[in-house]
DNA sequence: ACCGATCCTGCAATCGATTACAAGAATTGA
DNA sequence: TCAATTCTTGTAATCGATTGCAGGATCGGT
């Protein structure tokens, strides 16, 4: 017997600006003198009723400022209306840039971005255990490589699952990525067109999947893998990359440099440039990423650029797509391109 | 009668195992030989049941894999588990960083992060409606000022609202906001203790509430307001001030620029350094942000430092205090730094 | 051995929207 | 005018977890 009714005892007709909380559905028919059924349907689906209904639940939604309980909602339909997108890092402008355009798509679909961060305290299983769960989320959207297909596997019951940018291999994930080792070998080729010979690398985390994939690119364009300085995708380690570099004897150290990513070039010209090297003069710099900040460096930066925003809204169209239960294509493979700027000149003789 | 019920004539006992869906509480009751009540105490409240059937019920939850249902706690609590953070360009990489602040310490507290662009097509109207919700919702942080006071009466029953970084003037709001005018105090006094006397700045929108607080905190130091150029944040409006700067008088512009983001500062610097200027012999330049990459650029940028992370971190701290019911003080206010590099020097005789 | 206090547990109502089914109203055709 | 359709609308079950109340078991004290 009534519990935790609401101590409405004033009776009044008008719930909602009698200031009794959100209307519900019930307050709105009662004003319209219909039934919830009808007011739902009214809302829902329109052509159900007949006008002159509609007119009445119009006016009596506008009269109690009624909006539709979402969780209410979400329980009979058993979804959410949200997503979830998994970055290994919040933090990094990088991802800020492809949830721009997955937050754009989705809000389109009607659809909520939530947004887990894989790196949190507690380590990456806990952003998954509380993600990957049917009631929170009706998709998720990874962007995490680091995850592995045994951690996915071990969530029963999960909701769709599809990678973006980074991908896990032995999962077979639906995935929406850019084609990473072409983008290396436009920019090995356009070094090789100047007259480089002696090709550097900064990498990223060595077990990184775009990591390997941009080695392999390079490796088809020069035939073998030239050595390489290790880096983690930040400006710290291209400064660091160039600490090495600037220690190695003129005559046999590269003469260009490839940066698996901006960030990591950016790191390196500075500190080579304070070093007194200049670019292209001395050595040529390549990024990856195509970040907008790097076009404005006293040398404009030559980079490969990837297609961030447009990536995000594909990804976004990818889950939507799943979602409704559609048949995926294994891999939606975009194109970057490769901007010329003052960075990348001829060889030194 | 049965209208949608699930159809399991299987009989099955062991409910998850047996794949026909999630499991739900009744599931786990029945593996158990408790009632749902029972269980329901002994996920939230254990010390309410005895140790055996804690474990009974904990041994049940594991056999059936059983996880709560977040849209029935939902309706039932009549909250939702997630807080809205309201950006007006999710792009910028600025805000990712005091989203990770955020996301981090909300997850700490169990709430789930939703992230909502007021830029999206349809204009910040429909972002705000859909957000300021307390089905979708139990609190928002907005991050975007140009929101109006009136934008936000005009929802009802809206969940709390606290303001971050930005802030709007006549709402009476809570906020957690950096010190602006104190940033741009300590960077004129550094400026003018290098013997700078004339002194420019390049600012953001004129009515945005940032701009005008850094502008009062140059005014502080300086007497008056010295004449600016216009910007808006971004790097390329701040490479725009800098064809005007090079396009006056050398004996009479500025010997020393105050951008009030570190992008326009980046933007200015690599404009002028391919002019032949030279930083900071002919010109110095303070940034404001405290963005990593300026301090690798090729002269490491002087800059105010946001304590970007912990304004996140804050933020939510605010709003899961508020929503807790806690009263909050109007505002809390983090103190900026100034970050000294080599971007600045004596002002040229 | 008995009474009252304490502790556990179960029953059933509840959150608010959706929707299968049925009943009633309106329309059509003969 | 009446039967057969077609349209609208209402009734009530349902999604799954939480929780007030009450019944029953347990325990302590005398």
């Amino acid at each position: 017997m009534m519990n935790d009714a609401p101590a409405d005892t004033s009776g009044d007709a008008d719930h909602a600006a009698s200031g009794a909380g959100p209307a519900r559905l019930t307050d709105v028919a009662r004003h319209a003198g219909v039934s919830v059924a009808t007011v739902s349907r009214a809302l829902s689906r329109p052509e159900m009723v007949t006008a002159a209904t509609r007119d009445l639940v119009q006016s009596a939604v506008r009269a109690t400022g009624y909006r539709v309980n979402q969780a209410a909602r979400n329980l009979r339909k058993q979804r959410t209306g949200a997503v979830v997108a998994l970055v290994p890092n919040l933090g990094n402008p990088f991802f800020a840039r492809i949830l721009a355009g997955m937050g754009a798509e989705l809000a389109r679909a009607g659809y909520d971005l939530l947004v887990g961060d894989t790196m949190e305290e507690g380590g990456r299983h806990r952003a998954l255990a509380r993600f990957l769960d049917p009631s929170r989320a009706d998709g998720i959207i990874l962007l995490d490589g680091q995850v592995t297909a045994d951690d996915l596997a071990a969530l029963p019951d999960a909701p769709p699952v599809i990678m973006a940018c980074e991908w896990i291999d032995d999962a077979g994930l639906p995935r929406v990525v850019l084609d990473n080792a072409l983008g290396t070998e436009l920019a090995a080729r356009h070094l090789v067109d100047l007259g480089h010979r002696r090709i550097g690398w900064i990498g990223g985390p060595a077990a990184n999947v775009l990591h390997l994939a941009r080695c392999r690119g390079l490796e088809r364009v020069l035939g073998h893998l030239p050595s390489g300085y290790p880096g983690d995708f930040s400006v710290a380690s291209g400064a660091r990359a160039a600490r090495i570099w600037l220690g190695e004897p003129v005559d046999t150290r590269a003469t260009a440099i490839l940066s698996f990513s901006d960030e990591m070039a950016a790191g390196f010209v500075g500190e080579v440039s304070r070093a007194g090297v200049s670019i292209p003069a001395d050595v040529s710099v390549v990024g990856f990423d195509g970040i907008d900040w790097v076009a404005h460096l006293p040398v404009p930066l030559t980079t490969v650029h990837q297609p961030k925003r447009e990536l995000g809204r594909r990804a976004a169209e990818f889950i939507i797509r799943r979602i409704a239960g559609v048949q995926l294509p294994a891999e939606d493979v975009l194109q970057p391109d490769l901007i010329i700027r003052a960075s990348t000149g001829r060889a030194p003789r």
